[in-house]
DNA sequence: GCAATAAGCGCG
DNA sequence: AAAGCGCGCTTATTGC
């Protein structure tokens, strides 16, 4: 039981604690489970263990937090970080137990489930959250960039409640309009676990088409074996390799494997299981990706397929604001290298059309491609010919990402604009590495420990220029989510979950890309919000270093409608 | 029998 | 003519 906001002083037995050494404005340490602000009007900063133990429950209260630091996931960016010094009581075995590790389960009763709930991590006490609050404090004032880091542990944390609130309000989705994809697609909804109609008929006549009648076009060994068999020199059966063939085998294959994948991934088991109530709620997991991305757990809520976005519909009397920040990764590179170059080539326009008009290359698509194989590491095709354009149009940009990829090739640590630090290559790493100085290695050991070192410094390349803009996403989507709760409700009707009841709130967010499910009367400022935000986190990364972060933004009723 | 792995494809 | 980064999910297959 929670006091709501407006109410009285902290539950009863919550275990909440006014912090007096938490540095500015007051803040409240909460072990077990928190409460509001105590004097209702300073901004308060919720410090508790772990954001997804605690948050959905709250919300489920109808309690919104405006604040908060997530001492788990602050404890990992801390432990990772080069800019931090090791040694600090962030890496006692106490500290590690509680706050190291994966996001426990919410502290609510799953209700689809037959079992008990997975036994939680074990929970922190209030001495133990305030006692880890001052050691990552200590961390980050002892650091290499105190404002980096501390700004970085914020977005974070903000970002852990935007994952648990979207969870909460669901993502609108129609059902029927998901089921009228799938029967234009798939024929019917076949009963029980039976292939539906389209799906039949395709593997009918892949069968005919390889005269194999027995074979199971899922089966991919089979399906790899009858392809041969009729002639077709193939290594696998991947739509790149079979695609182009002349083959009657070809067309129903690949269409069958479309259907198949949009049958199992997001058909009607899909919309059954994450769908139930016209909302779908997949579950965020923030931080879950070593660059700083979001990941999901669930539903597949970062892999929605173009197919059936059509389903996603705002409510009667909404509109969906649909944003995406264009060539993102590109532009954080220009910030982050400070190359004015390439953030004057994207000002006020598509960055990659800039690059053409600046004369670097003919094409817009030779332009992406470059670009992409400059933040990927390409080393072949139409990607590395024009590389050597772009490192002289551009040196700072390319200069920064083939430093990168140098020092992962050499074995070391590499970070983020605002701190987060790569893995360190694991131990097998170094074993191959050194097993191919041995006097007795072969070519082969040493052409495996090459082909390893060059990955790594790909994956270093790319995680610079990945991690910042996951982190450029973390503020946009931190600032949005304030001005959005700012503008207050309107009187629209529809079902919004309280504490979001006639407010515009985000419903998703896809690394470069964000809904927002507003009262069709409020969207043209949700959308100008939506681009304040994206103004705001430019600064708050790269100051007044010039480069812009546009948008595309569509008021739309259908997500599918957003884009092209 | 079940768990781990591989292939393939969806997203950025 | 998809080459290079990061993921999650499903199915079939392989391994114990």
């Amino acid at each position: 039981m929670l006091v709501a906001p407006g109410g009285g002083g902290p539950p009863a037995g919550s275990g909440a604690r006014r912090d007096a050494s938490g540095g500015a404005g007051a803040e409240v340490v909460v072990g077990a489970v928190g409460s509001r602000a105590f004097d209702g009007e300073t901004p308060v900063r919720w410090v508790w263990d772990d954001t997804w133990r605690w948050y959905p429950r709250l919300l489920a209260d109808g309690v919104r937090v405006e604040r908060c630091l997530d001492l788990r996931l602050a404890h990992r960016v801390l432990r990772g970080s080069a800019a931090v010094a090791g040694g600090s009581a962030l890496s006692s075995a106490a500290a590690s137990a509680l706050f190291d590790g994966p996001p426990v389960a919410p502290d609510e009763p799953v209700a689809d489930s037959l079992f008990e709930v997975a036994p939680s991590a074990p929970q922190p006490s209030l001495d133990e959250c305030e006692s880890e609050l001052a050691a990552q404090d200590d961390a980050v004032v002892g650091s290499a960039q105190p404002a980096r880091l501390r700004l970085l542990l914020v977005a974070e944390s903000a970002g852990a409640l935007a994952a648990a609130e979207m969870r909460h309000a669901g993502m609108p989705w129609d059902r029927a309009v998901h089921d009228e994809v799938l029967t234009a697609q798939l024929g019917p909804r076949p009963a029980g676990d039976a292939r539906p109609a389209r799906m039949a008929e395709l593997a009918a006549q892949v069968r005919s088409a390889l005269d194999a009648p027995r074979l199971n076009p899922d089966s991919l060994p089979d399906v790899l074996r009858e392809l041969r068999r009729n002639g077709l020199a193939v290594r696998s059966t991947s739509r790149w390799e079979l695609q182009g063939l002349d083959h009657p085998a070809v067309e129903p294959l690949l269409a069958y494997k479309k259907l198949s994948r949009l049958h199992s991934a997001n058909g009607w088991a899909w919309l059954d299981r994450w769908v139930p109530d016209g909302r779908f709620r997949p579950e965020y997991v923030v931080g879950g990706v070593v660059t700083g991305r979001w990941g999901s757990s669930g539903g597949g809520a970062l892999q929605i397929p173009k197919q059936v976005r059509s389903a996603v519909r705002a409510d009667e009397g909404w509109r969906l604001v649909v944003a995406d920040a264009a060539q993102l990764e590109p532009r954080v590179l220009a910030g982050l290298a400070r190359d004015e170059r390439m953030a004057e080539a994207g000002r006020g326009r598509d960055l990659y059309a800039g690059i053409v008009d600046a004369g670097v290359v003919e094409t817009r698509e030779l332009a992406k491609v470059g670009m992409l194989g400059a933040l990927y590491g390409g080393t072949t095709g139409a990607s590395a010919a024009v590389l050597p354009r772009l490192a002289r149009a551009f040196p700072s940009a390319l200069g920064l990402v083939e430093a990168a990829a140098r020092a992962g090739e050499r074995g070391e640590v590499v970070s983020t604009l605002l701190g987060r630090s790569s893995p360190r290559p694991g131990a097998a790493w170094s074993e191959l590495q050194s097993s191919a100085l041995d006097v007795d290695a072969g070519s082969a050991a040493e052409s495996r420990a090459r082909a390893q070192t060059r990955a790594w410094g790909r994956f270093t390349r790319n995680f610079v220029v990945q991690g910042t803009a996951a982190e450029w996403a973390l503020c946009w989507i931190a600032d949005l989510r304030r001005r959005l709760w700012a503008m207050g409700a309107s009187a629209a009707p529809g079902s919004a979950a309280a504490p979001f009841a006639g407010r515009p709130h985000l419903v998703y967010f896809l690394h470069d890309e964000l809904v927002v499910h507003t009262p069709a009367a409020m969207a043209d400022a949700v959308a100008e919000a939506v681009r304040a935000a994206a103004a705001v986190a430019g600064r708050l990364l790269f100051g007044e270093f010039p480069v812009d972060f546009p948008l595309t933004v569509a008021s739309v009723e259908s997500y599918a409608e957003a884009k092209g």
